[in-house]
DNA sequence: GTCTATACGAAGATAGAC
DNA sequence: GTCTATCTTCGTATAGAC
């Protein structure tokens, strides 16, 4: 049911993510939503926003101690995977809470999610030598871009922007990590 | 009405945004709003994509006939207004539309506009003598990284963010915007 | 845990008087 | 153009039986 909550988050927007929505797509009992979920939708929600958390920070983890460039492509095709298995359909979880929520305790909930995210890439990009003000920089800049770029996909249909915008973080990123932590 | 509409569709998302809602913030007559919007609330909302969308355009001109770099640095300003005047409240219409509408026709709308204001940057680049190559690669990640940028400051509640990815984004524009076109 | 039934409110939309 | 009234549908949530 959380499973299915993060493919309608994704694909439908907050408003399109109701209990009813969910529970037809993923033939799930009706009578005890709310023994699952006592905090009702939003507690679904988040629920949803953890598993996609999760989910993404553990891909990324197989990148630890490779090249930044790595890091950076093993990031980009995170995304390209979401875009191209859903037809160009799915868009980032967060970003729809994010850009949707009614509560704003939800949006605070997303916001700690992209600063986990963050943490990690710098993380990620410290341990390849990159100096701590780049690996900062590139890391936001990755997420946001990303996140952008799907979005530009989604709606245009096309995975034109998305690739574009993989090719400028790339070079972006040679250019950043070129500036290595003094040792 | 219509700029009613454009500022809770910033900050409170398409769900947000009923016509009551709208109504309240605006004092607007209540009985006429289908005679204006025959087409309910998917042409409120389309209307209210048009304004935004040509507001930046407008803007965006300005910068027509300067170098890259002032290009892209209007580009930043442009968002950065939205975001500080809003106290980090306000997002992109366009993305709110993207990831939240529940109908397809509307988000085909957003994607013509993300079309639209990526061939008015690629022109201007053009204009500025970046390679077309280049300037489309430029124009796509300026405006997937700002969609990003803003969405992540609003959702952390800091400036931080979208700082970072500004920093970054005019180090991009000095590297694409060395491939200067052949005459 | 899962069911049915139901209360409650919100939102989109229509009709018809003024 | 603007009003009021109303209809319908939907979504969240609760109560209580099994």
């Amino acid at each position: 049911m959380i499973e299915g909550a993060v493919r309608l988050l994704a694909t439908e927007g907050v408003e399109g993510t109701s209990f009813a929505n969910v529970l037809a797509a993923t033939d799930s009992p009706r009578g005890s939503v709310y023994h699952h979920f006592p905090g009702g939708k939003a507690e679904l929600v988040r629920e949803a926003l953890d598993f996609a958390c999760e989910a993404a920070m553990a891909t990324m983890e197989a990148a630890r101690g490779k090249p930044a460039r790595a890091v950076v492509q093993q990031f980009l095709d995170l995304w390209r995977e979401l875009l191209i298995d859903s037809d160009l359909r799915a868009g980032c979880v967060v970003m729809a809470v994010t850009v949707a929520a009614g509560d704003e305790s939800l949006r605070k909930y997303a916001g700690d999610i992209f600063r986990r995210w963050t943490e990690q890439l710098i993380g990620l990009f410290a341990e390849a030598g990159v100096d701590r003000r780049s690996a900062r920089q590139l890391a936001t800049t990755l997420i946001s871009a990303m996140e952008g770029a799907v979005a530009l996909s989604r709606a245009e249909q096309s995975s034109e922007p998305f690739e574009d915008v993989c090719a400028a973080l790339l070079r972006l990123a040679d250019t950043l990590s070129k500036r290595t932590r003094p040792k």
